[in-house]
DNA sequence: GCACATACCTAAGAATCTTATGTATATTGC
DNA sequence: GCAATATACATAAGATTCTTAGGTATGTGC
């Protein structure tokens, strides 16, 4: 993935407003058109990554037995979500001069 | 760098032919527009390692009384540089999905 | 009831990069 | 002439990020 999972979770929780783990790795998958399989070991240590740098919001919510952990950028994380992307515009920019490929 | 070094080293040694490991850093820093700095701890080793993989030619070259390493592509190296390139493309085109970016 | 999907988690190891250091020669400015 | 900078190679310690592999448990479809 190339360093770019913080900037799709990101991404996905200003689009979506509220998601779980679980959630995240099918919505990859599906906007990605199956390529991108993100792994639990990727995306839980990433998740949490995240909340510890006070980026997201946590709700614990019980669906029947189990627990599902619903995330959400708080103001800070707002701002981190928009800076990311902006970052990533750059270096695709970027890397369209080094490597000589037409912006299409 | 986001694991793009190798395919930047690949694809300038195509374009160029024939290149030493000082002679791209600072084509990777003239065509960034100063963004990509090189450093030489991820530079040298990446090169060692696309060597050792059987995929560059090396001839040293005596410039006054320092050595020069010349590298360039092989046949493996031609067809590496072409799919790594092909790869980041596709890479870009998934980001592109994922991140709700309009194709420009 | 068994397979598969849902839903969370962690830990060991691999890969890649940054930072720091080392060595040495060549060139430029004053 | 000499000091600073540029050229040119190299390695090693540590950080970050990802893969692989494992663990636990509940829910659903046939």
């Amino acid at each position: 993935m190339k360093g770019t999972l913080k900037t799709i979770i990101l991404h996905l929780l200003e689009n979506e407003g509220r998601m779980y783990g679980y959630e995240i790795s099918q919505k990859v998958k599906e906007l990605s058109l199956d390529r991108i399989q993100l792994t639990e070991g990727a995306l839980y240590p990433t998740l949490h990554k995240l909340e510890a740098e006070g980026w997201l919001n946590v709700e614990k919510e019980h669906i029947g037995r189990r627990v599902r952990k619903y995330y959400s950028l708080n103001k800070k994380g707002e701002s981190m979500a928009t800076q990311k992307i902006e970052e990533f515009k750059e270096f695709m920019d970027t890397m369209k001069l080094v490597l000589h490929l037409q912006p299409k």
